[in-house]
RNA sequence: UCCCUAGUAGCUCAGUUGGCAGAGCAGGUGGCUGUUAACCACCGUGUCGCUGGUUCGAGUCCGGCCUGGGGAGCCA
């Protein structure tokens, strides 16, 4: 017989069936009349199924009694209509094996609340509790969300490198990537001699795959990236990682307007696809973690983007009551308070920022006619900020090699980059957005490090 | 990196003007019950983050360090 999955034993209409179903014991309440209730979960579905081991089971006192939360069982039995209220179905065993025990006395999770600053030094065992359990389904319902509609838009998928030559964009400090012996490096003139390194030159872990994205972009139109990605920035926050996971799609004959309305239509169809496809792991979301999480969500999904000037959201911010911390000016990069103002307070819906001064933008966006902005937008959400940034990209010659000369980028480096505007250039636009952060949005999870099986972090790389 | 804050039992935390180290939960034993964060009774649990100092005496006061949390900057 097949093992069933608890998920569609919850699921099927079928009622007096043989089954066989594996699992992880949540609890056990004994009855002295002649059995035991034990609960178990598999990770299949947020809920568990209740299972009725009758004392007339050949080791019931020798091992049911002793089923203590986190031991592995296997059960063979019946699936029957509940006879207690509070589940639909349960399964009345036959056979039940013990697969592996879990010492009551160690095992650290207990049939309680724990602190997600505990579970994260056992983030070998939080994949066990709830909460984590249904982060992770979500993280994955949200990746198969991200695929399906970049799928079903003629997008492909490209994997980009993730070790890379070029310390591009100067998007922050990057990890080094070397098999030199770091005790005795190999030194001309002083200076550590890469040429001896095993790609022959300095290399890095990326911080972004938008460049060759791009490259991929001007052959096969519509593309996407999603992986991972590093900086080394010695950022001690809820809402960074060393180690992240970013989707970055890029688009030829494509212009800024086309690229945010993409992103409002992705951003759309991926939430929409968690609520309808994860529904029980989001009822515990709402229940535990955030209690308006479903209806924020529900808002994004049914409220058109807000679009707006930089120049706008300057004049916008400066008219406000509000007492800011940071002056609003100008040429200055916002603040996060601004940032949630214009968001939360003022448009109170999703808001699409575009046309930034051109000097706080990196060197690849495309300059309006003003001259003094770029193409630039960053999508706004209500309670947390930036969830994706983006741009037309520059893809006229010139103009882009003296951005790259203005802001003092080596043209060697980029010699591809320019290349790909010397050979029938077209607009073209993308963004990015941080994975992690939009499973933090859609959790309503406070820490970026409890939504990602291993956080990498400042001072730890554990497991 | 900066500002604020915390570290006491397996977990979550209390601990008074500096004077014998505490509770709830978890765990164990027994009772009770188609139970479901079950309930009732009893039982055990400590390098008070580390280190130096003040003091007759430090969980408590002072310095240094380590680690965590919140916020900021940077960003995704």
């Amino acid at each position: 017989m097949k093992r069933k999955k608890i998920s569609g034993l919850l699921s099927t209409s079928q009622r007096d069936i043989d089954i066989n179903v594996y699992g992880w014991v949540r609890t056990r309440r004994d009855s002295k009349g002649g059995f035991s209730f034990i609960e178990i979960y598999d990770g299949s579905c947020f809920k568990g199924i209740q299972i009725i081991a009758d004392s007339s089971l050949p080791n019931y006192e020798q091992d049911i009694q002793k089923l203590s939360a986190g031991c592995a069982v296997f059960v063979q039995g019946m699936l029957v209509e509940s006879l207690g209220s509070g589940q639909s179905v349960e399964v009345q065993a036959k056979k039940i094996d013990v697969l592996g025990f879990a010492d009551p006395e160690k095992y650290p999770l207990q049939k309680k609340r724990h602190s997600f600053e505990f579970l994260r030094q056992i983030a070998h065992l939080r994949p066990r509790t709830n909460t984590f359990g249904a982060v992770s389904r979500v993280r994955s319902a949200l990746s198969y969300a991200i695929h399906s509609f970049f799928q079903e838009n003629n997008f492909h998928y490209i994997h980009t490198p993730i070790i890379t030559g070029s310390d591009c964009e100067g998007a922050g400090e990057m990890f080094r990537v070397t098999t030199l012996n770091l005790e005795q490096p190999p030194k001309k003139n002083g200076q550590v001699d890469y040429s001896h390194d095993f790609f022959a030159k300095a290399s890095y872990l990326t911080v972004s795959g938008q460049l060759e994205a791009e490259i991929y972009a001007l052959a096969l139109g519509n593309v996407y990236t999603f992986g991972p990605t590093f900086r080394a920035e010695n950022s001690n926050t809820s809402r960074h990682l060393a180690e992240f996971w970013m989707v970055e799609p890029e688009m030829a004959f494509c212009d800024l307007k086309e690229d945010a309305e993409t992103a409002e239509n992705f951003l759309k169809y991926i939430i929409k696809h968690v609520l309808i496809n994860r529904k029980d792991d989001m009822e515990f979301f709402n229940k535990f973690i955030d209690k308006s999480i479903i209806e924020k969500l529900e808002n994004i999904i049914s409220s058109e983007f807000i679009v707006l000037s930089y120049t706008e959201a300057v004049k916008i911010l400066k008219s406000s009551k509000f007492n800011f911390s940071y002056p609003v000016q100008w040429g200055h990069n916002l603040q996060a308070e601004h940032e949630r103002y214009l968001a939360q307070t003022y448009c109170r819906a999703p808001v699409v920022l575009i046309d930034f001064p051109k000097e706080i933008k990196p060197f690849y966006m495309r300059c309006n006619d003003d001259n003094k902005t770029v193409a630039a937008m960053d999508i706004l959400f209500p309670a947390i900020g930036e969830i994706i940034g983006g741009s037309q990209r520059e893809e006229r010659y010139d103009i882009l090699k003296n951005n790259m000369i203005e802001k003092k980028l080596n043209l060697d480096e980029y010699w591809w980059y320019l290349e790909l505007r010397e050979y029938g250039t077209v607009p073209h636009a993308g963004f990015g957005l941080g994975f992690d952060r939009l499973i933090q949005f859609v959790t309503g999870m406070g820490n970026i490090r409890d939504v990602i099986a291993f956080a990498r972090t400042p001072k730890n790389a554990d497991f």
